[in-house]
Parts: structure tokens; sequence; C-alpha cells
DNA sequence: AGAAGATTGTGAACGAATTCTCAAATCATA
DNA sequence: TATGATTTGAGAATTCGTTCACAATCTTCT
């Protein structure tokens, strides 16, 4: 009667997704609390900046220890290091942009990463009139060094700008040559294996989930 | 003892916002289905595209109709027009960007936003070296006209992309003016009624979400 | 036309996520 | 040091979302 293997991969205490995609957030909020010299909150204070219930924030810190005093709420700065901590931010990492037309170079040229550790130092195309320029200080080399440029900068992180027919096979290349995480900003949803995190950016289907509300919405 | 008010507003057979959510996705797949020239395809294959479940698939449609036909599967033109009736998509949507800086130019000149009905008619700053410009074909004008631009080009979309530190003033000012839906590019969380929708465009979060399954993944 | 095969739509079962609740811990004050 | 006011952490209860399972229906093949 036992069918599937008792002992399964990954689960047991595994931290909910959803509660991990909340964390990044906490973290914004704790920063900003910093920079305003607040050095305590609790937890009804952080759920209204971010329209979260108080106790949704207890139960998600509660999978990863216990940070905060009764009767007194969390220590911001102690609060921040820890999440920072569990959500490995504390690490640099290295990311490799591929296709610098118009996106890939706006986002090389975005100050937003660098300040939360992500740190662009390679970028990919395979336009030979792009190769051996200089963008933002990152020299444009051929995609077909990917390989070699991933070893070279112990690069774990990609981001993927090329038009939606390439998307597929420049990610496949990347799963090949041991790319971890990989965000995507082209209008489609790849295939990737399950040991590779991959997270995409469409401002349009953010844009077509609202409208839902507005046509049906209050009539 | 009856404490909140007894007849709820919005509930009853409300459709859940996952649901929701998913849908644009669905259309994006069967868009590209029908430029591929496949005219029926069934649960399967459709969840297949977006690693989703076939019985996902069914149960979300199911909230609107029946599209489907036994034995076959569904049309792919009829679904796809289903869907875009559902969300809206058949309505051409005026949208305002306020904030055109590098990532507001960026904006109006993507040519994303305009073959799924939402065009920019129109782009606000508060720079007086800015106001006047051309760009992309919009005239850049004054902030303060905000209010009589919503009227008389009929918006009711709005893409905020200033900095952070403005985003708040900004997008309550969007508010007071019958803005119903917000495309939100700053790294923060903007309090709006829960009249109005947002939703928030910020990769760096995307990122830490990812980081967290490299530094605790498999060690 | 009839049988075999495919696939939908949906109630019911299940599983996951959120919220409730309250004992335990801490703080503030006198 | 005791009292009252807060607020956490975490099990229990509840709500929400996904998957199962199968009757109903359509297609295809002979
Ligand atoms: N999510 C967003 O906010 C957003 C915004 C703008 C564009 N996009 C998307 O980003 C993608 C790029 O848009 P763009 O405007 O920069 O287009 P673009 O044509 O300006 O740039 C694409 C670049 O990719 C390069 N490229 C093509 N195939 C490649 C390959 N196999 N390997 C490496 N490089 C390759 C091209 O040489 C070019 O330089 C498109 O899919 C577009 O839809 C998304
Ligand atoms: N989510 C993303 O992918 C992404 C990418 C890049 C930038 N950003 C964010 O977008 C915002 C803008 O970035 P940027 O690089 O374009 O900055 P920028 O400084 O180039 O542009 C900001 C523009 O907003 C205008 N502005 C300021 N206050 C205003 C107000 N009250 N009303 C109207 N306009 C006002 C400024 O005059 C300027 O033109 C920042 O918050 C940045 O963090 C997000």
């Amino acid at each position: 009667m036992a069918d599937i293997s008792p002992s399964r991969w990954d689960d047991q205490s595994a931290v909910p997704e959803v509660v991990v995609g909340r964390l990044p957030q906490y973290v914004r909020v704790l920063k900003e609390l910093l920079s305003d010299g607040v050095e305590v909150a609790n937890s009804q204070q952080l759920g209204q900046q971010l329209q979260v219930t108080p106790a949704q924030i207890r139960k998600d810190l509660s999978y990863f220890g216990r940070f905060g005093k009764q009767g007194r709420g969390y220590s911001v700065r102690r609060l921040l290091d820890e999440l920072q901590q569990i959500l490995g931010l504390n690490e640099q990492w290295n990311v490799v942009v591929v296709g610098v037309g118009r996106l890939g170079k706006a986002i090389l040229s975005y100050p937003g990463f660098t300040p939360d550790g992500f740190h662009i130092v390679a970028a990919l195309d395979n336009n030979p009139s792009l190769i051996g320029q200089e963008v933002e200080g990152v020299k444009v080399r051929a995609v077909e060094e990917l390989d070699a440029v991933v070893k070279a900068q112990n690069i774990t992180i990609a981001v993927v700008a090329v038009p939606v027919r390439f998307t597929q096979q420049v990610i496949d290349k990347l799963v090949e040559c041991g790319i971890r995480a990989i965000l995507n900003y082209a209008p489609t949803s790849p295939q990737v294996p399950e040991s590779v995190k991959i997270r995409s950016i469409d401002p349009v289907l953010s844009l077509q989930s609202m409208t839902y509300y507005l046509t049906n919405g209050s009539e």
C-alpha cells in the first residue's frame, strides 16, 4: 500500500513559497523604517504598511525563528539582519544580462540592483555590431561565450531580455551552463527544470488582470 | 452580538483573484496557438504550456461559462474571444504615464502595450525642462494638469514612474481624480482605497525571493 | 448505427494558507 | 516588587484554492 516513496525530498517543514515571496517586502519596509530612525516596530505597524494582517506577519516570521519580544515588538535592525541572512542578501550575487537591446541597456543602467547586492558583471548579445561595445561599464560579449563567462565570473543569476521567439532557447542554454535563477522580461512562460527558479516580469499581464475589475467591477 | 454588517457587499459567487490573475496568461497562450494555426486545444495542452494542471484550467474557466466540447477540447478562437471579452480587452484603454524620466521614456517607447489595447495618450512630469517636449509622439504636460487631462482624454489607467519619495503623493492625486487602476514601478507599496486596483513591478523583489532558494536550496 | 475513446464541467475531497485565540513573556509604573 | 497593559508565538479553527473522480457529452471508427 505504501505507494510513493515514503521519504519525500523537499517537504517536511518546508516554508511555503508565498511566505518566501513576502519576506523581501518585509525587508523593504524595515529598511525604510531604519532610515527613518525607527528602532522598534510591532506586527501591527509592519502590517499596516503592506496591507497585511499582523497575524500573518507573525506567522510568516515564526517559520524561521523567534525574533520579537512580547509586549514590545521587533527590533527593526535585528529583524532586518535576520531576514537578509535568511534570504541570502548579505552575499554579493553576480548577474549576467542576455540581450542588450533597448530593454537590456535600460536594465544595465538601472541603479536599483546594486544597493541590494545584485551586480551585473556581464552582458551578452548575438548582434555582431553590439559585441565589443561597452555599455554602462560592462563589455558586451558574444552569446557563445556564455559558458566561459558564467564560470569565470562566478555567475548564478541571469536576466533575460531577448525577443520572445528566442527566449526559450536562450533559457535552455542558461540552464545548461548551471544558472540557477532567471529573471525573464519577455512576454512568455518559459519551461525550466524545477531545480531552476524563474520569475517573469510582464506589465501587460498586470494591466490585463486589472481591466477585469474595471469592466466587471461596479455596474 | 451581531458585529459587522450581515449582508456582505462583494462576495457570493465572486471569482477568486488568483483565477483572474491567470486569465491573461491563458489569453497569451491562446494568441500564440492561434498565430501558429492551431484551431483546437484541450486543457491538457494548455496546461502544459503554463505548468498548470488541466483540472485547474477547466475549473478556472467554469467560473465564467462552458466554453469547451467534450471529447474535443476548446476552439482556440472562441475561447480567446470569450476571455478577452471577460477581461475587457476588446475596449481600448487610455493610459497616462506619470514621471517621464529614464524609465518613463522607456515605457513610452515600449511597443508591447498597444497591440493589447493599452494606449498611452498622455504623459506628465513636474520638471519644467521636460514639459512641452514631445516624447514618442506624446507631449509632456505639467502634472498640475492631471485632472484636466484625465477628464479630457477619458483615461482610467495610470502608470507611475516617479522616484520613491514622490510615489504616494502622486498616487493620492491619481485616486482623487478618478483613476481606477495603477501600475506602479517604484519600489514601494503605496496605499490606495480598495476601490482602486494597483499592481507593482519590482524586479528586485523577484530576485530576492529567488536568492532564498539559492542560499538554502541544496546543501 | 453502435461501440470505443476522448475530454469537459463540476461536486466532493483534499490540501494549503490565513486568521483566531490565548498562554506566556516583557515592559511601564508606582 | 506587584499590577496592568502590550504583544509575541504557535496550536486550533477556519477559509480559500487545488485536485480528484466521474457522469455527461461529443468524436471517431468500423
Ligand atoms: N517586461 C517588460 O517590462 C519589457 C519591456 C520592454 C521589452 N520587453 C521585452 O524584452 C525583450 C527585448 O525587448 P527590446 O525592446 O530590448 O528588444 P530589442 O530588439 O531592442 O533587443 C533585443 C536584443 O536581443 C538580442 N538577441 C536576440 N537573440 C539573441 C540571442 N539568441 N542571444 C543573445 N541576444 C540575442 C538582439 O541582438 C537585441 O540586441 C522583448 O521580448 C520585449 O517584449 C519587456
Ligand atoms: N520597476 C522597475 O523595473 C524600475 C526600473 C527603473 C526605475 N524604477 C523606478 O522608477 C522610478 C523612476 O526611475 P527613473 O530612473 O526613471 O528616475 P528619473 O529620475 O530618471 O525620473 C523620474 C521622473 O519623475 C519626475 N517626477 C518627480 N516627481 C514628480 C511628480 N511629483 N510628478 C510628476 N513627475 C515627477 C521627475 O521630474 C523625473 O522626470 C524610480 O522610483 C525607480 O526606482 C523601476
